[in-house]
DNA sequence: CGATCTCCTTGACCCAGATCAAATGGGACC
DNA sequence: GGTCCCATTTGATCTGGGTCAAGGAGATCG
């Protein structure tokens, strides 16, 4: 942990946020800006990162670990709304306040900028702020879809669905199998996955063991998974057409 | 209908995209630049706007009616994603298709730009931009937001998230009463509601008898709809923070 | 004035998924 | 090895909302 962190800070090289955020087409003298106002934030696991209403002081993207953003009801029923592996980006420039809690699922590095300068920049460099537009509406589509599964997919669809985003999400050269097989390690708890999907821990452990018995994953231990026909999982998750969770 | 387009191509002034779109922070001279490529359409109640998958020749904002964004899975499944209220926009600059179906579910006047000056125009001026990432991080909470309904409120608290969400946008001084009363009109058939909340028109159609007999609504015909106290009302929806639905 | 169409309501029954409860299976730590 | 402490699985039962089916209530039209 120490170590990836230290490697970053040298130079940002292996740091997503360069690849896939606000810096993908940023001039250097920008990206040195951006360095001015960057820091790195380390969590633990179960660390809630930002609660619901909060001022938040910086926006960021995660460097390594696992995020989720939840909605909750005062009676404690809860709803996930987003999940951020590294790359994503968190914050809401120009927004006061955060509309949900962010919390660490697994111990978690965060890539982060001073919220009132990156205003400032974004005020700036309108490329930064074009950039940012093309990922919020990525996560609307995403969100959107997300909508279909909560309110029309049966549990099965919904276990399928969530399993296939993983496994795209995850798809590194290399974990590619020879055929259209994946492997992959859930990143999240039967009870997490549950709250993805608006179902009870129970019924998830349920429809995943269906779903192996079936023959459409395999699973070693609990969070290891192998799909042996990800045509087959697309199939189950009753879209063929399919777009990813972006969180 | 007629009129209303005449009084708005003369000079705007009557046009929800100055008060709360793109334009609300724009000098004469961009304004004027607007002007240039605007344009009006009108829908029939029930045509589809824009098709999944097309790509757009334009984007803008609804002048008057109510349209929808659905998303529908092959077997004929639909979920309603977003609800299109008079000065809501419409379009995805910077993005080739449409992800969702719009439908037009009265019949619909939207004040159009031509897209391609559009997008132009966004990366000369930033604060146009800007504008527009506000307006889709607030659709991103309003969605986020729906997540939650769908997947985690009962059919009963679904149907009263809706109505006092319809209830907050038709809050016009002079419907509401002297008290914490509240009259509308419902723009929704009782089918467009259940694929809002992801049920059947049958289960929506016996929760607002079910609300109806509690005291909670009071109808006069099928969708003239008045609630005495919003208090209760939001409180029979699970919430008493709230937020809006957007679209 | 009926005839028809569309939207809505209500009833009867059923099932997917929730709820309640108990058992299993690793890790980590002593 | 033993014993917590988890996450997870599996079983038994219940129920909210889906499904199927039969009216009713306005509109519009001849």
């Amino acid at each position: 942990m120490t170590v990836l962190l230290d490697t970053i800070s040298q130079n940002c090289s292996e740091c997503p946020i360069r690849h896939r955020a606000v810096c993908a087409r940023c001039e250097p003298d920008e990206l040195d800006e951006l360095e001015q106002i960057k820091f790195y934030r380390t969590f633990e696991a179960g660390q809630t990162i930002i609660w619901s209403g909060d001022k938040m002081a910086f926006v960021g993207s995660v460097v390594s670990g696992i995020a989720t953003l939840t909605q909750a009801m005062e009676d404690g029923r809860t709803q996930m709304v987003g999940l951020l592996l590294p790359s994503d980006f968190v914050g809401r420039p120009g927004r006061e306040g955060a509309a949900y809690n962010v919390v660490a699922n697994t111990d978690l590095v965060m890539c982060c900028f001073r919220k009132k300068p990156f205003e400032d920049m974004m005020v700036r460099t309108p490329h930064v702020a074009q950039r940012l537009l093309e990922m919020t509406l990525d996560e609307l589509d995403a969100a959107r879809e997300w909508m279909l599964v909560l309110g029309r997919k049966t549990a099965r669809e919904k276990i399928a669905s969530l399993l296939s985003i993983i496994a795209r999400r995850d798809a590194t050269p290399g974990k590619r199998g020879p055929t259209d097989q994946m492997v992959f390690d859930l990143p999240l708890t039967r009870e997490a996955m549950a709250d993805y999907l608006g179902l009870t821990l129970e019924t998830v452990s349920r429809q995943m063991s269906a779903l192996r018995k079936d023959g459409v994953i395999e699973l070693a231990g609990k969070r290891h998974v192998t799909v042996p026909d990800m045509g087959r999982l697309m199939e189950e998750a009753g879209d063929d057409s399919d777009g990813g969770m972006l969180g």
